[in-house]
Formats: C-alpha cells, sequence, structure tokens
DNA sequence: GAACTATATTCCACAATATGGAACAGTGTC
DNA sequence: GACACTGTTCCATATTGTGGAATATAGTTC
C-alpha cells in the first residue's frame, strides 16, 4: 500500500533541481494540481523535518539541510565509492583528464564520484547527475552488461534524441555498440554528447561477475 | 498542521546513519514505537519514491539514490560552496592541511565542503558530517558570530563532553574563548576533539556583516 | 530434514487523519 | 491607496492511514 501524502511529499522534494532550485508553495501547487492548502500542510512537514527551508526574505522554499546530510551518508555508505576513490583521483591526475564513476539507475547512468585532475571547478557540482546512458561512455559501459530484462525495458522506452551530428539515435546501431563495446572492452563515445568532447569508460564487475558500476 | 504518516517517513529516513546505514521494518518498528504493518506501509512509499531501497539478499532496506541525487542538488545550490570552493582547494594545497567549509544547522557545524592536499582519502566521506561546535575551530568561528538568541539556546541544552583531557567542558570558559575568538579574529582549537589534531578557523560573512560559515 | 524462530509481507475493519475549498493575512507593485 | 499577488489558517467531511492479527518466507538449530 502506497501512502498518498508521503508519495505527495517525495514528488514535491523531487521537483527540486539545479535549474529550479526555488519554488513557491502556489508554484507547487499548480505543478502537482493539488489545492494551495495541502501543499502548504506537507511543506511545512517537511520544513520541520529539515528536508525544505523557506527564505525568510522571499518566503519562497529551498531543499533543506538535512537531505545534505542524507546525501553525504549515501555517498560515504556507497562500497563502489569508498573502494574507487583513491584510484580514480589518481587516474584524472595521470591522464589530465576528468574520471568518473556511475552507477546504473533508472534508466540513466548516476555519477557518484567525479575527480578533476586540478580542482578546476567545484567538484560538488559534478557529482549527481543523472547522465542519458545511449550516447555517453559511461552510460554504454553499464549498458553493454545490463541484465537483459533492465536492457530491453530500457530500449523499449527510452527516446533517442540526438545532442550532437555524431549522436547515434536507432536501437539497432545502439545494440551493434554494445556488441563492439563487450567484445572491445571498453565503450567510446566520440562528439555524440558535445562537440570537441569525447570519452572512454570500462565497467566495473562485483565478485561473481554482476555488473556494479563503471568508470569513465 | 504537521502531518503525520509524513513526519514519520522523515523520521525513518534519519535513522540511517554512516554506523547504521541498515535497517529491516522491524528493528524500525521497534525504534520508532510503531507497528510493522504501519512501517511497512511507509517504507513501501519511500522504497517506491527511491528514496530508499530494499537489499534482495537481506531484505533489508538501505537509502536510496534519489537521496544521493537530492543532496548533490542541495550542495550545488548551497552559495558559498558555489563561491568559496576554488580557494579551499588552493588553501590546502598551499598549507598542504585540511581545508573546510562549515555553515551552522541546528546546534552543529555541518561541513559543505572538504578539500584535501593530496586526495589523500575519499572525499565524499568528509562532507556532510555535522561537527560538535563548542570544541572544533570551525564550530567556535561561528558560535563567535551566531545570532545572541541561537547562542544562548545552543548554550542552554548542549552537552558539553569531553575528547580528550583537553577539552573545554564549562560554558563560562566557553564564553571567554568566543570573546578571544572575536578580538583575535580567529577561532582555535588545540588538541580538544582528537590528541595529536588541532585547527583553526575563520568566520565568513555575507554582505551586511550577517554570520555566513566558517572556514578551516 | 523437521521444528522452530526470526523476519517481511498482506489483509481489513475502524476511526483517526489528511484533504481542499474558502476566508484571511501579509507583501509588493502600479 | 487600491490591487494583485503571495503564504497562511480554519474546519467540516469522508477519504485515508492505522495497526493488530494472520500469512508467507527465510534462516537457524537440533
Amino acid at each position: 500500500m502506497i501512502i498518498q501524502s508521503i508519495q505527495r511529499a517525495l514528488n514535491i522534494l523531487t521537483l527540486f533541481s539545479p535549474s529550479r532550485p526555488r519554488w513557491g508553495i502556489t508554484e507547487i501547487a499548480s505543478a502537482m494540481g493539488l489545492a494551495k492548502g495541502t501543499v502548504h500542510n506537507i511543506v511545512h512537514t517537511l520544513v520541520q523535518g529539515g528536508f525544505l527551508k523557506q527564505d525568510p526574505e522571499t518566503r519562497r522554499y529551498t531543499l533543506g539541510y538535512r537531505i545534505f546530510t542524507l546525501g553525504a551518508i549515501m555517498a560515504g555508505t556507497l562500497e563502489i565509492n569508498q573502494k574507487a576513490a583513491g584510484l580514480v583521483h589518481q587516474l584524472a591526475r595521470r591522464t589530465d583528464l576528468i574520471s568518473r564513476i556511475a552507477i546504473w539507475d533508472h534508466d540513466a547512468a548516476l555519477v557518484t564520484l567525479n575527480a578533476a585532475p586540478h580542482y578546476a571547478d567545484s567538484l560538488s557540482q559534478q557529482i549527481g547527475p543523472r547522465v542519458v546512458a545511449y550516447c555517453s561512455a559511461i552510460g554504454r559501459a553499464l549498458l553493454a552488461y545490463l541484465e537483459v530484462d533492465k536492457l530491453t525495458a530500457y530500449l523499449d522506452h527510452v527516446e533517442m534524441v540526438p545532442f550532437t551530428p555524431q549522436t547515434v539515435t536507432d536501437k539497432q546501431s545502439l545494440m551493434e555498440i554494445l556488441d563492439q563495446t563487450r567484445s572491445r572492452g571498453y565503450a567510446v563515445n566520440y562528439q555524440e554528447l558535445a562537440q570537441g568532447r569525447s570519452s572512454i569508460a570500462a565497467t566495473i564487475f562485483q565478485s561473481g561477475g554482476v555488473l556494479a558500476a563503471s568508470i569513465s
């Protein structure tokens, strides 16, 4: 049994994104198709719990610090991060390129760890985002070894939109690319996500040969 | 009006900590004083939303990836992180010491950014934790310029336990230390949190002179 | 391998609880 | 100074969540 009010609360939390980090009650209400009173109750509860925070000036709401601490706990709990952290940073320094770790999460590659060669820009901005799987190396390294039913489910409802002229957008070609990836041993993306930016990635397996993560 | 079921869901989420990252239904039920059925409904909803995740083997629950992505959004949204990231990393490299940024959150210093001089250990483990305020430099730099009512509220219910023989544990002395901090311009911690580890920290202000964060 | 203990999960009648419309109260704007 | 926009409070209503008991499933012990 799914509890309505909790589901609504979670949906409200997921409205917040880097491009839209601030929401008012009325905005949330219209986005969710709910009455203002209802939304106010939910939001008020989330504020009490520290999951949202109201800006006293604009009276609009932002994600609260509790989300931050939970996210950090999560990142620390992730086994792959604990084990890979040192190596990813070494790799970034030696190659003078960005290196990342990602796992498979709901039809996308979720970046859990990121290392820039020279502390160039804010690291914190770079972890967390979900990268499209079909045209990134880090995503393809995951897709190539995904369980069959998950892969077919993904292919069934994914919409392959092009980001550059090079982006592969038909499923037949993607399947061939995944075959090549497996025989080659690593995944490639040549300017398919952004002009002038390419990447390679390898798959990381758990003991027992099951897919764990990928590294780019 | 606080919505009971949502509040319960949030409380369940905050049970998860680095020391206890895995919980079963029965454990949660007894920790919260609720019936198993009730807890199961709440947890099931949280799983549906991606906020929790069930380990198919042990059947116990862990924080879900959605928490992670929201936490990352939060970290990226934090103004102080965006502005301080480059400087914190420079500082760490030049001094060959760890440098951190923290903000005040519910009676503790919440570390929002962390830079190690040589990518020594996992960064991800280091952001997120809430550091005790009264005996850390990063916490004292915040306490020294906290609004008076918040400070008195903090002093009223804080329990000052010693971590080392050097830890200052009485409020009178802490007040003097905060006075010194203000006149000196930076906060100090000499082995009060752990033997052999000391730190200094400065306060960061917003335009207008209000407390924003601290840097150690 | 059977009996037991532990767990998670399902079920359902009941009433406590969240809902959302409408009224109210603040802010800022023209 | 009036208006248009916010967030907030209120309350009667029935929808919704609750939690005890029953069941299923895994793990452990003898």
